[in-house]
DNA sequence: AGCTCTTATGAATCATTGA
DNA sequence: GTCAATGATTCATAAGAGC
């Protein structure tokens, strides 16, 4: 078994990258600081001058990025004065001009999203996950991220009623006899762009960006074992934990001091947890369903 | 009770609205016909070109709409050669230049979404609902699609835990009596920005745009019985008909002869049924549980 | 192990107040 | 007048305690 490396760099992550030679990464995957019109909020970057801050970095990240690596970027604008800011789609509209193919928005659907109450708005429960490519064939096992059949299978499949079989007959238009063939004994579908996960909330002082499941998810879906993974925006550390976990080799780089040390004991507190318990966190992983759909009964039943 | 009215006109709907006064309808909910590159479709529109196509007439809907009216957009770019076009995200811009609010953009999670299988690509499970508005106020009747609660209501509010008691009592300051009595005897909550309905699949011969449930949704949340809601790409007639059961007037206008016939079917069985068999229907619709976070504990309850 | 009950806390947003 | 800070609002989840 290789080591696995994780490496917290510190620093702006256009200027560190810069020393990269081309083509390293299988991934990148980030979160990156949201537009943010309070100037006190350190890093904070106005959403006016967002675009503008991004591209030089994504042009680094495009450089230093496989041809068949991925590029995800978890972003969401904010509500401001009653509307969505549009540096988002600005942002999408930039990158496909520098060069980027825009091949998927997925969108992450947080169960658990902020409470409150306005008159004109509902509860922000989504965000988006941007996928981009330097090339249109870009490495991505599906597998990796099948998920368990949600009650359809158990329920229906097996005990296949009159209703269900005229319902799938009309939605395929054809007879319906050999294709649930295909179904029945098979306990796993491949997911949707629909993610649906919890943000993680109230169990270390951390607070990581977003949950490790995240970008869990992706790093199985585009990369394969001993692969390197960069996230340019580290925060917390939890894109480097999650490749360690999944035996990738990473790079993380912060510009901010205190979240470098964070970042840096989760990685390490991740190495030593993999070499005293693995397969406790085999156990675990797989517990964590790949965050999509997870059963009702699995959940209740871990309880 | 007075009389609810669904026309359907024939044409295109900026001729159509051209002749209609400003300031007539409460709300447009809409999915237009999408860009499609295949040019044998009928009335299909470029991407290229989609923008250019649709600005003329979201000018006259800016027009016809109330101030403290709503413009619901069902959309969503397709994939086309490995990319996910930009058209959606260009509208978006050319409409908030062109005078509209951008309030916000909601996700329909399309839970049986299309089955299939891609190299490069998951199943398209979400469209976008794009929120404009012409002024920051405009009517939103919140409580009208309020959800079940999860399980807290159900555990917690029956016993005030000291949590909930000591946290509202820092935060507000003061005595804690007067406020609490609005969370007792609550088991409902606000959904979220993110919808979760499931496609109608195959009970009649045409294949609507989108589930009846989801032009529903948004007629109760920003109109008011009696109110007069606008589908200027009206199709087999959806939204008029949820309009009808709701109790709001609404004109569809339709530009293809086969669609209109289907449409005027529609609406009359709409209101014959209304007529012979209302209370029926509100029964079904309180089931339908508004399309948003069913329970845990009611769907396994229901295995 | 299981189950209940308790507690903490989030990439939030708007209206109001104050400088 | 513009801009920044403060207060009010709110719910799904995980972890922990207790039985």
């Amino acid at each position: 078994m290789r080591e696995i490396r994780a490496e917290i760099k510190y620093g702006d992550c256009a200027d560190i990258l810069a020393g990269d030679p081309a083509n390293t990464f299988d991934l990148i995957v980030t979160s990156p600081p949201y537009a943010d019109k309070r100037k006190n909020t350190y890093g904070g970057v106005s959403p006016d001058k967002y675009v503008e801050w991004f591209l030089p970095r994504s042009e680094q990240f495009l450089r230093v990025l496989k041809p068949a690596g991925t590029f995800i970027l978890n972003i969401k604008e904010k509500a401001e004065n009653g509307e969505r800011h549009t540096f988002v789609l600005e942002l999408i509209l930039a990158l496909r001009k520098q060069g980027w193919l825009w091949t998927e928005e997925f969108i992450w659907h947080k169960k658990n999203c902020y409470p409150g109450k306005w008159p004109n708005r509902f509860r922000d429960a989504w965000e988006r996950c941007l996928q981009f490519n330097k090339t249109r064939h870009f490495k991505m096992n599906q597998k990796a991220v099948m998920v368990p059949m949600g009650d359809w299978a158990e329920t229906r499949l097996k005990s296949l009623g009159k209703n269900d079989v005229t319902r799938f007959d009309s939605q395929v238009g054809s007879g319906f006899g050999k294709n649930i063939a295909n179904w029945l004994g098979r306990d796993k579908a491949y997911p949707t762009n629909v993610l649906h996960l919890a943000t993680e909330c109230g169990n270390k002082s951390h607070s990581a960006a977003f949950p490790e499941a995240l970008p869990e998810w992706f790093i199985k879906l585009f990369t394969d074992e001993g692969d390197l993974v960069l996230d340019p925006f580290v925060g917390s550390g939890t894109t480097c934990a999650a490749a360690q976990h999944l035996r990738r080799n990473s790079v993380g780089i912060e510009i901010k001091q205190e979240y470098l040390e964070l970042a840096r004991e989760e990685v390490a507190g991740t190495a030593y947890q993999l070499m005293e318990k693995a397969p406790e966190y085999g156990k675990n992983n797989d517990r964590r369903n790949n965050g999509l759909h997870r059963r009702k009964s699995t959940a209740a039943a871990h309880k």
